[in-house]
DNA sequence: TTGACAAAACATACCGTTTGGTATGGAATT
DNA sequence: AATTCCATACCAAACGGTATGTTTTGTCAA
């Protein structure tokens, strides 16, 4: 009943991916589970035997969201850097550069069944929120490397800094679906951007003179080859 | 066009009430008419009287959601500030000091509708767009006013740092949402308190190089290079 | 042969919507 | 002023569709 990943059997994967997808685009509510048959070319027979009910699939596609999305991180070729906060600003630009497209092809499974299910069905946001912070722990490491680095005292934890960037991602995402326009969501990353670097700027050296420049990956933005 | 706002009735009025009430706290999908009604102590026949189908309800609620945010933040102490800056982190204050008590009394309805509906009720995620950026356009006087007085050149425009506080705190709510946890909601409002001081306090956002003279609105669109 | 899995039809409940009907109040008519 | 008329506001009940979940039967592989 819980332990769900030691199989990971064909049909149940294929329901997750539709689920994934769905979701993303629709909403929970809005994915019937003969949607979900449909586009996993099954049947509901097949539905409900693997999973109890349609929370528990809920429950299921959060958890099979990080293990999805775990990799596309893991091996993004932002982790290059060679300081820790250059790997941090390599991560930021890498979520930037990933949205374009189609809304659900990069906005949040997480986010989006947290918001619709917190109080419906807690339990699916639960494994929701547990997705969202076990992705900003990957984060952690390198923030909190990044502020020993810098030599300077900061009123926050790198917990706090990591969690933060997913807030606003989650934020810019939703701009992004109440308005249709991507820039939204663009826009809030820059300012997640912007603020990193004051916060780690030097204001005693030299100012914004020489680091502007040479960790500025952004430069690339005109044609965004990061990702393949 | 909509001959909505005329005539408030009090039966149409307790339903948006309700609506706020109940979307906030359950979602749309997840609020049933029946429930409305029930809250409202209506009955469907009267509920079908006042709006069209469900999704003019939404569109209503959208609508009534601004119409009863603009007086609260209107009327909020923080109008008060001496300069423009301190007016703006007034309202920063402001909207931390309301994050407590039940999720449904201090999030969005516009957010929650827009995450959940972008897909399927396009009219309803775009009034929820409609009235997250009238909100946020209340903000972007003052900001503009402060980046005036500042003396400074920013990478942005006061609309785009007036947006991203609507981001900010789109993406808290999620993360207390998932978490349940409302400090995570409190902690995105101080990072996004501690940018703005950043902002205005650090000479570094500029490139300081020799865009001085020809001040072309142009020329603002080489530094950060974001918005592809 | 057994047991995991798939397909299809089925059962039930609920949801949005419609229909038909009632009460009220003001305008129009007398 | 009294009566008729009608639009508005509201209510009660039922309808049609659809969603979730079940059951039944079939299949394939070990």
């Amino acid at each position: 009943m819980e332990q769900s990943q030691p199989k990971l059997h064909k049909s149940r994967q294929k329901i997750l991916d539709a689920a994934v997808r769905l979701i993303r685009m629709k909403g929970y509510a809005a994915t019937s589970v003969d949607d979900l048959c449909t586009e996993a070319g099954l049947t509901k027979g097949s539905f409900f035997h693997h999973f109890k009910d349609k929370e528990a699939l809920g429950v299921a596609a959060a958890q099979h969201w990080t293990a999805m999305t775990a990799p596309l991180f893991e091996g993004a070729p932002y982790h290059g850097g060679a300081s820790a906060l250059e790997r941090v600003f390599a991560y930021i630009d890498f979520r930037k550069s990933i949205i374009r497209g189609e809304l659900a092809d990069f906005t949040c499974l997480a986010g989006t069944m947290a918001q619709e299910l917190h109080t419906s069905h807690p339990a699916v946001a639960r494994a929701s929120g547990d997705a969202i912070t076990s992705h900003a722990a990957t984060l952690e490491a390198d923030i909190q490397a990044a502020m020993e680095e810098s030599c300077k005292t900061f009123g926050f934890s790198a917990e706090s800094l990591a969690i933060h960037t997913q807030a606003v991602l989650q934020g810019g995402f939703i701009l992004a679906k109440s308005t249709g326009d991507l820039d939204h969501a663009r826009d809030a990353v820059d300012h997640l951007r912007r603020y990193i670097e004051l916060l780690f700027q030097d204001r005693s050296v030299a100012p914004a003179v020489s680091r502007v420049q040479h960790d500025s990956p952004l430069a690339d933005n005109k044609n965004p080859g990061e990702r393949t």
